[in-house]
RNA sequence: AGAGGAAUGGCAGAGUGGUCGAUUGCGUCGGUCUUGAAAACCGAAGACUGUAACAGGUCCGGGGGUUCGAAUCCCUCUUCCUCUACCA
């Protein structure tokens, strides 16, 4: 959620950066903010003068009582009934505004970056680096779908009959794998200086919307009814909301934290025919990096998680590259995301595996989290996070690349120590 | 799950209807003293909102109510503690 300040301030650059996204409703939406808090503090000021007033003639009845003038306090006493009846409707009115602002200003978008170009999809991303060789596969290699079949290492059919499509089974080899995989990615989020965070797997609303999920992809979470509970679409949600309402001293920071956690997504309309195997599924395991940065920080902490993600992919002799992602393709807090794609070579298709962003005050603002500054000030934090990496996708993309023509993996040596084996 | 108790500023802990946004202690910050530190002494300091700056307003777990006036009384929800039951 923006600021309201900043739209005061600034409409004219907000509404530029806003047009980058495609998002055409900007001008209204801004518009209409602007006019409701005009409102809204019309009415707290003139509230404001009547409580005032209703503050000071309760004073003077308490001395007078205490004076023993009671007829006084009397007469007094009765010319409080009208301001009573005032306050309750402007009270009325002004949290009809503060909810009508509100309503406005949660479905505005963050501001991009002066970095992110305007483009309407995907398409429009920029490759801003790429690295690693793509491999020659034997001319008989498989995709990952049909690897993990003969390999028995994850099992699709399994998972449907006990829960239903998108929730495979990884078994013997393959379970060994992906648990060696989380393992070697929270190591080096370890070395990297990260504090490693066990959240919970379900959040209440509050932190559904601290960090900008709800009301904006209600429908994309898993939702318990019974106990108004949401399963975490990302450890983004709890993580980040460890630090909603709080007011964070300057030595403690930069906040790094990361946590490996289950991810639940229900992808409504998302599913197609080009969905195959490990590439989209409800359920999947993820590796993330939270960080809380002072704002003229952020940038460089965005930078350092970027090389951060880099590297790991480079330990793991993957092909990938790195988009910025243009206006329209952003997700609806973020500021600047860079997402990162690996080769997975015998579908021949570029899979995400990473998203990095920075989110500025974007999810600070709504989770009140801030800094005391050496004024003494309290200052709206950054937030920023990444995948570090996804399991699925990296895990389709190694069993492919590293296929010979028997139809055996071999993993990269990163990985042995981890797994305990070098073959599947 | 049942019975009882509790929730106050960074922490501890007073306050049971009227200048209480809140006594006090510890902790924190500044000063005096000291070569430096400790101790002692003096002083400062909650959050949010608002104003050009004052002023003003809101906040004692959340929400609602009684009253001219609520941290204090009533209702309700949540959380925590103790005992009982259950359980990994």
């Amino acid at each position: 959620m923006l600021q309201i300040s900043i739209l005061k301030e600034k409409k004219e650059e907000v509404l530029a950066a806003l047009a980058k996204r495609n998002f055409t409703q900007a001008q209204e939406l801004v518009e209409k903010a602007l006019e409701l808090d005009q409102k809204r503090r019309e009415m707290q000021h003139t509230l404001d003068k009547l409580l005032a007033e209703a503050n000071s003639k309760a004073k003077q009845i308490g001395i007078l009582i205490k004076e023993g003038k009671y007829a006084e306090a009397e007469e007094l006493k009765s010319q409080t009934a009208q301001l009573k009846q005032q306050e309750k409707s402007l009270q009325e009115t002004l949290r009809f505004y503060e909810t009508q602002q509100h309503e406005v200003l949660v479905r505005i978008p963050n501001i991009p970056h002066k970095s992110v170009k305007y483009g309407k999809s995907a398409e429009d991303n920029e490759i801003v680096y790429q690295a690693g060789e793509i491999p020659q596969l034997p001319a008989n290699a498989l995709p990952h779908w049909e690897l993990i079949q003969k390999l028995g290492i994850i099992d699709f059919e399994l998972g449907n009959k006990i829960t239903g499509a998108g929730f495979p089974v990884y078994k013997g080899k393959g379970a060994r794998l992906q648990r060696a995989l989380i393992n070697f990615f929270l190591d080096q989020a370890l070395q990297a200086g990260y504090t490693e965070v066990q959240p919970p797997y379900v959040v209440n609303a509050a932190s559904g919307f601290g960090t900008g999920q709800l009301p904006d992809k209600d429908g994309q979470m898993y939702f318990i009814e019974r106990d108004e509970l949401y399963l975490i679409p990302t450890a983004e949600v709890p993580v980040t909301n460890l630090y909603r309402d709080v007011i964070l001293q300057e030595k403690d920071l930069p906040i790094k934290n990361v946590s490996y956690t289950p991810c639940f997504r229900r992808e409504a309309g998302t599913w197609g025919a080009e969905v195959r195997g490990l590439n989209r599924l409800h359920q999947f395991d993820k590796v993330e990096i939270v960080q809380i940065v002072q704002p003229e920080k952020s940038y460089q902490a965005l930078e350092e998680m970027v090389a951060y993600v880099k590297n790991l992919l480079v330990h793991l002799a993957l092909p990938f590259r790195i988009l910025r992602l243009c206006g329209g393709d952003m997700g609806f807090t973020s500021a600047l995301t860079y997402d990162f794609e690996v080769y997975s070579a015998a579908q021949k298709k570029w899979l995400e595996v990473s998203s990095v962003s920075n989110f500025e005050t974007f999810q600070a603002n709504r989770l009140k989290l801030r800094y005391k500054d050496a004024q003494k000030k309290s200052i709206l934090l950054h937030t920023l996070n990444g995948s570090a990496l996804a399991l699925p996708r990296t895990l389709a993309a190694l069993l492919e690349n590293n296929q010979d023509a028997e139809g055996h993996i071999h993993l990269p040596q990163v990985l042995w120590q981890y797994t305990g084996f070098e073959v599947i």
